[in-house]
DNA sequence: CTAACCTTTGTCCATTCGGTCAAAATTTGC
DNA sequence: GCAAATTTTGACCGAATGGACAAAGGTTAG
């Protein structure tokens, strides 16, 4: 009778969970928080509303869980960002795991541009605490590796910034991207394209090397 | 007694259809077309919501409005990157004007980003029509400087995306980015920084030029 | 088999929201 | 100054939406 509170329990209560939290991350991150409405997360999950609404009482539940579990899942190539390797080798990774992560979870990313676009009304918190804890301290690994000599002396936090930006941006912007490339270069080779031109940028730069 | 139509008239109805639009840019640049409401929006415009209405029959009206004059000035920077000076010189010059404007007009930004990250049902025809065919233009001029060896061999679009991702990133992910600099690096400063960090990261690449 | 519990659904409700309408208030052209 | 046109508003409507509820339908343990 009563709904189930924060600790889990059945297993027809796992599954019917999960099932819902896909169904909503199918639809919040096409439609945004506003923009979805429960009917067509009931819809997408399979069952009627009031039975969604015994698994979770609001529609901010479902959003909040889903923030939540998301978060774990998109910072942890971030969180592996080490100071074993070569930097160079380091942040090559953490480009390529990024853009991979923009390949692979699009919905994810878009679940979250949405979110910080209206002002993360829900995860500023967050934000200003776990994630910037995480980023100042990549960020001086970042700086010793400067101080060796390894990379160049530049600001660590846009560094972080900019690979963030122009990974995400082709699961957010989508659209806009494969618009662009037209059917010939938009296709499944993009990512591909994406990767050996983000390297290019990071590691390089545009400026010839021989030349001035 | 007949709202008006397309050809605009009276010169009160200027004034008032500019200040609905801004106060609409507002509103949408920060909830999004469908979390927001013609109240809001009137509200914001100082009138009473069937006052608005008599200048924009629907809400859709509003935005499709908004889109529109938001593309032209939103695209002038690119239209601007031209053959005539030096090839590295053009490009440090279109990042730092799309860096202007994402700091000057934060909230065109966002709308468009939010219009994107729903999947551009609106102006999806304009992305494969008129902006591709800019940007295809673009590419083709970048690509005569890498024939000239002005700039590296890369991917001329994949060039074009990050310069715009890593630019309206500052506009777009404004809340994110200035929670993770915290209040000191994160002050009206940070622009100036994203700026040397960006020239930095577009010209010479993070990997040092003396060394390996 | 059955009693207790868990799951599902049909129905209903209050609110919000986009939009209409007719009448009142104001502006404009002469 | 006045008639016609334009602008503004209060009241109202139907549809959509988040959510409540009680009753019906299944599951599970003993």
């Amino acid at each position: 009778m009563t709904p189930p509170a924060a600790l889990k329990r059945t297993r027809i209560q796992q599954e019917k969970r999960e099932l819902i939290l896909d169904a909503a991350l199918e639809v919040f991150s096409a439609h945004g928080f506003r923009g979805s409405t429960i009917d067509q997360i009931a819809d997408a999950a399979g069952m009627s509303k009031p039975n969604l609404l015994y698994y979770f009482r609001r529609k901010e539940d479902i959003h909040e869980a889903l923030l939540q579990r998301l978060l774990d899942t998109w910072l942890a190539p971030l969180r592996e960002l080490d100071n074993v390797g070569d930097p160079l080798t380091e942040l090559r990774g953490y480009i390529r795991r990024k853009l991979e992560m923009a390949r692979d979870y699009p919905r994810e990313s878009r679940l979250f541009a949405n979110e910080i676009l209206q002002g993360a009304p829900r995860i500023t918190p967050m934000l200003e605490g776990e994630l910037k804890t995480l980023v100042d301290e990549k960020a001086e690994i970042i700086r010793g590796w400067m101080r060796d000599g390894k990379i160049v002396r530049t600001d660590p936090w846009h560094l972080i910034f900019s690979i963030w930006a122009t990974t995400q941006h082709y699961a957010d912007f989508d659209v806009q991207v494969r618009a662009v490339l037209g059917p010939n270069r938009g296709g499944e080779g993009r990512f591909e394209d994406a990767a050996r031109y983000l390297e290019q940028l990071f590691l390089d730069g545009l400026k010839p090397r021989a030349a001035s």
